[in-house]
DNA sequence: CCTACCGATCGGTAGG
DNA sequence: CCTACCGATCGGTAGG
């Protein structure tokens, strides 16, 4: 008897991972359906198996990250903590889901968008504004304690996209792990 | 008798700027040469005679950008205003070479940096270093003054990734100008 | 999920 | 800069 979670679905799940990270490398026309295939060890034609054709392999790689971003962001929340703790910990996680390894799925949403259906981008707005919302919450908590510039529409964009645009240039093993990362970008917006 | 630019460079330059914008909408890899050749009347072989393949394309795109850039960021430089007031200015030069009509160049630059091949980006770099050093010196200025939080690497990077991913969703037409913008990103970071 | 294949499109070239 | 063309690669499919 097989598991609740089928090799089949397994074998998705691969595809899934190894689009993302090539989706990211190279961008979604940059990377072919044969170099997907074959970093999974499948031919050309498989991944069809899976899925309606590459659009569907796009969107399901953007679902995938905004499900577990959300997850991991609302799991953080806490209302017991102050601003400030509760900030820390919203920067941590989503430094960690821009950057820690095999989290590909968000940058990919980032900087992919553009190349996604329209039809497609309208199933993905509904959670992307729960995200928004949960940062828009942080910001009004910061403000109210005098934390950031007075505009809460600039100031949740400049912040989030500060931190966004890290996955440019962020490396790995360049001695700045995202621990002392999470603290520097708290200690340059809470003085 | 021609006069001093000729009729080749100006098709020269309408090639870059269609490939500019075609770039930025589609990536690299999703603006195809016959793209690029019918937005400015041309069949799709003529390109070549302007550049010697597509990769020149990109990296000329970017060089121009570059070059438009420190430019208009150097004019912008003047040691007897303060360090608030030179800051005004750089956001306003920046923002306004990052979102105003027609400049699609350092945007691509931006997001498309991993499609220029290795030797490329090498003869980039050093311009890169300049522009970099402009705003190193500025957050310097800052922090003399109590301005920035304390890492300055982290600052400067922080400061321009907020500012250059304003590109992923800024609108021309949705009501915020670019001098609009320039003054909330000054009085978010400078309160 | 593989084999074998399709039409379309790609970047690029020769010759004028 | 156009015409006419090339080989390579692309996303995708039928049949098993």
């Amino acid at each position: 008897m097989k598991s609740a979670v089928s090799e089949d679905s397994n074998r998705r799940q691969d595809l899934l991972q190894a689009a993302a990270r090539l989706f990211k490398e190279k961008g979604y026309e940059g990377a072919s359906i044969r170099a997907i295939s074959s970093a999974v060890g499948m031919r050309c034609g498989s991944p069809f198996y899976h899925f309606e054709n590459k659009q569907a392999i796009l969107y399901a790689v953007m679902e995938e990250g905004l499900r577990q971003g959300l997850e991991r962001t609302e799991a953080a929340i806490d209302a017991s903590l102050s601003a400030r703790e509760q900030f820390e910990r919203l920067v941590r996680v989503h430094l960690g889901i821009l950057l820690e390894e095999g989290n590909d799925f968000i940058p990919v949403m980032l900087y992919n968008w553009g190349a996604l259906d329209k039809e497609h981008r309208l199933k993905l707005i509904e959670t992307k504004d729960r995200y928004d919302r949960i940062w828009a919450d942080m910001v009004a908590r910061l403000q109210a304690e005098g934390e950031l510039g007075d505009d809460p529409k600039i100031a949740r964009l400049l912040l989030l996209g500060a931190m966004n645009f890290i996955t440019t240039w962020y490396k790995p093993d360049a001695g700045l792990s995202i621990d002392g990362l999470a603290q520097q970008v708290v200690r340059f917006y809470l003085r």
